[in-house]
DNA sequence: TTTTTAGAATACAAATTTGTAATATCCACG
DNA sequence: CGTGGATATTACAAATTTGTATTCTAAAAA
């Protein structure tokens, strides 16, 4: 289960949050930004939920400073509504910016869309038995590992992101070779794709039959 | 330049969006539904902007015909502030929602951080002469590509997610071989940084000192 | 039917990657 | 100073990946 950070001074709305995420996801609580440096690391959360007024300091500035160590999605939650605090907490590295007051519903299809594994992401592919992460280099088919090499992922990343499409040679080889094809003749292509193929062993259409002619 | 594609039916509103984002990206405007399909292939684009409401149809349902077909980001651009259909916008694939009125700025801050490139997302490291994009599998230094193997990636990929920090070996263990690695003995691993670092060269004390014991 | 052509499959050598071992270097501690 | 422990470097063989050549297959054209 995907682990969430909020940090919130309010605790009515704190507890409201975990209570809405309780069977999703588990969530740990801090009520004020001294209390979320001692007791918690950001990195060992997927999603961080922070509010900007706290007592103790400005919820801002500790967005600055987990962005310095950590690229952990973060959704800011606050009451602060003013155009130039929206944009400068996306500009500081927030992905996401809730005003108050807002939905649980609301707010749980945008900590949805930070953690989605749906296939809606750019880099990951999901269909069938498939399931490939770009980003983790993690290629399932039926929960087994396929070893991929790198043209083939590669090829791969090319097929997939063009699902449904005929895709054609060159832009193959230019996702694949990157510009150094020149050294190459083209036969290698087909040659690399017969061993994708194989290795995802499938007679997946989309995947089997997957270029045609230039 | 990054190319966005405006699906608005109010070409007031459309104009003002492509005259606001006239230095930053290339805009391309569909006034109606149909339009958009007829003219635009999505794939073309980095991120779509999509009204709901028009006369030809419900910019939901091209949501929907888009995301079966591509992962491009969509942000959509509507007057509906409905809790439903902000949460089923989210959930059948788009990235963000945004509702009229709004702001430019905001606006432009919301593109920004879908199309970011600048280390705050979760796939692109940035450092100095470092440029890693792991999703594309790119790695660049002072715009030389480093050809990195795929143990390589991956304990980079370990590192730069733990900037600043001591890594442990087991951390680099476990994600460079995934608990493949009873097999191995430990020593590769000091290998596998050793050939890491030589290809990246560097004294760059974030790299070339990356873990402690374990 | 035969011919032609595009693509698929196999084989093989060159290049790269990877694990292990052997050797060298560094640094804290006595 | 040395010695011991840890890390770094180099070397080498095994495994994998990759490019090219060759053969095979299937389907369209003649």
């Amino acid at each position: 289960m995907k682990r969430i950070l909020i940090i919130e001074d309010d605790k009515k709305l704190s507890d409201g949050i975990r209570l809405a995420f309780h069977n999703e996801y588990s969530c740990s609580q801090a009520y004020s930004l001294q209390s979320a440096k001692d007791s918690f690391d950001v990195r060992q959360f997927d999603l961080v939920l922070l509010d900007i007024n706290f007592q103790d300091g400005n919820g801002m500035d500790y967005l600055t400073e987990i962005r310095r160590e950590s690229s952990v999605p973060i959704i800011m939650l606050t009451a602060n509504n003013m155009e130039m605090d929206i944009v400068s907490g996306l500009e500081l590295g927030a992905n996401d910016y809730i005003t108050k007051p807002f939905s649980l519903m609301v707010l749980r299809a945008r900590v949805n869309v930070q953690l989605r594994e749906d296939g809606h992401s750019k880099d990951i592919f999901k269909d069938g038995d498939f399931y490939f992460d770009f980003s983790k280099m993690e290629f399932l088919h039926k929960e087994k590992i396929l070893d991929l090499s790198k043209t083939e992922q590669r090829l791969l990343r090319c097929l997939t992101d063009n699902k449904g499409r005929v895709v054609n040679r060159s832009q193959l080889i230019d996702e694949a070779w990157q510009g150094e094809f020149e050294f190459v003749e083209e036969h290698a292509l087909i040659v690399a794709i017969n061993r994708l193929r194989k290795k995802i062993d499938v007679d997946n259409q989309d995947l089997a039959n997957p270029y045609a002619l230039a």
